[in-house]
RNA sequence: GGCGACGUGGCCAAGUGGCAAGGCAAGGGUCUGCAAAACCCUGAUCAUGGGUUCAAAUCCCAUCGUCGCCUCCA
């Protein structure tokens, strides 16, 4: 049975076949990078990285590019209230994203364009639309013309009679008709600016994906994705300037995520509610945020709040409990046990595969994960020593893996202070022998003020590091 | 106003014609000096009102509510 993936295009869940066997060619809306990045950046971030890792390990080559718009109006429109240059307000903000993505264990791109080092590219296809009658040069601007492309509206279920009411000509422009969208700015005074057969200017924010996809991917594509804010205009824009340059369907299938909700709100820039991805891993594990995406539908809005936020925290928790070792004393489980705890793991395995590839039902996928957990407990509660647990442990870490998930349990500089919390455990061992409660007690609560858990059962005691 | 999505147990959330996944919280129990963890057990007339069907959370109509896009947005 073969994977299934939901395009907006036709609004169903198609069969996903790619172009070329075994090969997926990628692109996804990167940010505008005028501000720091937020949350929502990162759900939509960690949505594609998702699927491109389950395409990877659903055996498919993934050529995945993600782009930055590193020059448009509000760009410019910072920088010149910041007093700092448009092109090093854009690099600081494209080399902290990069780093946050990194934090987010999203994989990098294969490429990650940016628009001002796409200009001949963008300037040659401008000037390929105007030969095709598809656009037209207008005092140093260049528009496209919708009402030549008769699929236009296609992606958005919008039809181009019915759109006249929203779309306006701001002053200064000098559009054919008031629905056309501009590929090339004229430059105003002070602006940045590249030279153009039709004067300095710069591109339109649409052009930049078509012209970046043509050079990375070629003139078609399998999948192309962002947020389901990005359909109109975006979107269906840069299919139609794609198709009318090339005469070919542009992308296979349209994959949107849905936005995250603050406050029962679209958190957004021009809204000012938002949390920035700093501040979010400034306090939690960035498991936490893709275990957040991973419960529910991509393309559904996802609720978040303090809440959400401190039950997938537990959720995290419950998830790395199966990983812990035997526990003291295990004696080791029956074959009847074992077999069976082998038999879930496979079990797993394969309900996690037909959930993924039902529209990577991430939701269902994790409800797999945690029959999983249940079983390593139950059996780890059985008495089952280590090399029992071995496999099934396995098997979650390569799936949780699949989803990007680190499930890690401590850092790396963490295990200098090792020895001293085995001494401390030993002592207050020996403290309980003598049943001296209140002295082990403070051992306990102090090590638990200092993030480390202290579990005590019959056959002795165990610690692990809180976070 | 136009287009679209959604409303499932206290919370988050799958499921889109055949007895309602999973997680968090809550209550009870096992274990424990106490605690924690883990394990076991417990819970839903699927927004409301009609309709179609042998059968509906799932399809149709209406109502109420929430959200997105239509202007820059992941």
């Amino acid at each position: 049975m073969g994977m299934k993936i939901y395009n907006t295009l036709t609004r169903k869940k198609e069969d996903f076949e790619t172009l070329e066997p075994g090969k997926v060619r990628m692109y996804v809306c990167g940010p505008t990078v005028y501000n720091k990045a937020h949350v929502g950046h990162a759900m939509s971030a960690l949505v594609f990285d998702i699927i491109r890792r389950y395409l990877m390990y659903r055996g498919y080559d993934v050529t995945f590019v993600m782009n930055f718009t590193d020059v448009d109006d509000k760009i410019i429109l910072r920088a010149n209230q910041l007093g700092v240059d448009p092109f090093e307000l854009a690099e600081g903000y494209i080399e902290e994203y990069r780093r946050q993505l990194e934090q987010l264990n999203v994989l990098p791109a294969t490429f990650n364009p940016r628009a001002t080092q796409t200009i001949p590219q963008i300037i040659a296809m401008v000037q390929g639309l105007i030969e095709k009658g598809y656009a037209y040069p207008a005092n140093g601007d260049v528009y496209f013309r919708v009402r030549r492309d008769e699929d236009y509206g296609r992606l958005s279920g919008r039809r181009v009679d019915e759109m006249q009411s929203g779309a306006r000509i701001e002053i200064g422009e000098h559009k054919e008709d008031p629905l056309d969208f501009a590929l090339w700015k004229a430059a105003k005074p002070g602006e940045p600016a590249w030279d153009s057969p039709w004067g300095p200017g710069r591109p339109g924010w649409h052009i930049e994906c078509s012209a970046m996809n043509l050079t990375h991917l070629g003139e078609q594509i399998d999948i192309h994705g962002g947020g389901n804010d990005l359909i109109f205009p975006h979107h269906e824009n840069e299919i139609a300037q794609t198709e009318s340059f090339t005469g070919k369907p542009f992308a296979r299938y349209w994959v949107h995520n849905g936005m995250l909700q603050l406050g029962g709100e679209k958190m957004s820039k021009s809204l000012g509610n938002l949390v920035t991805i700093e501040e979010f891993l400034r306090e939690h594990d960035a498991d936490v945020l893709r275990l957040m995406v991973l419960n529910s539908g991509y393309r559904n809005p996802l609720t978040f709040n303090d809440e959400v936020i401190e039950q997938t925290e537990r959720t995290l928790e419950r998830l790395k409990s199966a990983l812990r070792p035997a526990l003291p004393g295990a004696k080791g489980l029956d074959e009847e046990s074992a077999r069976k705890l082998t038999a879930q793991a496979e079990e797993t395995r394969e309900g996690f595969i037909r959930a993924m590839d039902d529209d990577f039902n991430s939701a269902v996928a994790l409800s797999h994960l945690f029959e999983l957990v249940r079983a390593i407990n139950q059996a780890r509660t059985a008495g089952a020593i280590d090399a029992d647990l071995q496999v099934a442990q396995g098997v979650l870490r390569e799936l949780a893996g699949v989803l990007g998930l680190r499930l890690q349990e401590k850092t790396e500089e963490s295990h200098a202070a090792d020895p001293f919390i085995d001494l401390l455990v030993e002592v207050r061992t020996e403290l309980r022998k003598q049943k001296l409660w209140a002295l082990s007690d403070l051992v306990r609560d102090r090590l638990a003020a200092l993030g480390v858990i202290l579990e005590d059962s019959k056959e002795g005691t165990t610690w692990r590091y809180q976070k």
